[in-house]
DNA sequence: GCCAACGTTGGC
DNA sequence: GCCAACGTTGGC
């Protein structure tokens, strides 16, 4: 399987990407994902895979760097525990419904590569970049290597 | 199984 | 803070 696309949403309040940089090995398991399209995206995610994080919710929304997963998902404990935001009494750990990837930091913009730029790159579109349709709530996506490279060449 | 009400997301 | 979008819940 050749290696695959995505891109994962954070609010910056909850976790940066300056937080995985200052996190232990740069790594991080990517946790509280409690929507199935989204989980099933995680699920999906191979070592090696290659991710934008993306910044939601904050001043300018943006892609502000470049991940890379270096361990498959497996699941989420915040799920089990009572006492966490994402604790979901459904999901036990016999019968996990939530998992979670480990992602490393591999690399931060000079400057973010902004929502409205995006809007704005014509080799994007809203009918196949699922964070440019209306209304989109999806924190996990894939990215075709097309847009990917698209992307990339926005960087200056 | 339908669907209205409700809650959450996320850009603006 | 507003509001559109849309997923989830719960009554029937």
């Amino acid at each position: 399987m050749a290696k695959q696309y995505w891109l994962l949403k954070s609010e910056p309040d909850a976790f940066s990407i300056d937080d995985l940089i200052k996190a232990k090995q740069q790594t991080s398991f990517w946790d509280g994902v409690r929507n199935y399209q989204a989980r099933n995206y995680l699920k999906a995610m191979k070592v090696g895979d290659l991710a934008f994080f993306y910044h939601s919710s904050c001043p300018i929304p943006a892609i502000v760097g470049i991940i890379e997963v270096v361990q498959e998902p497996i699941p989420d404990p915040s799920a089990f525990d009572p006492k966490s935001p994402y604790y979901d009494p459904k999901s036990t750990p016999a019968t996990p419904r939530w998992f979670m990837p480990k992602v490393k930091y591999k690399k931060k913009f000079s400057s973010p590569i902004t929502l409205e730029s995006l809007k704005n790159n014509p080799r994007l579109s809203p009918a196949s970049f699922a964070l440019l349709k209306r209304g989109n709530r999806l924190s996990v996506m894939p990215v075709t290597s097309q847009e990917w490279q698209a992307i990339l060449a926005m960087i200056d």
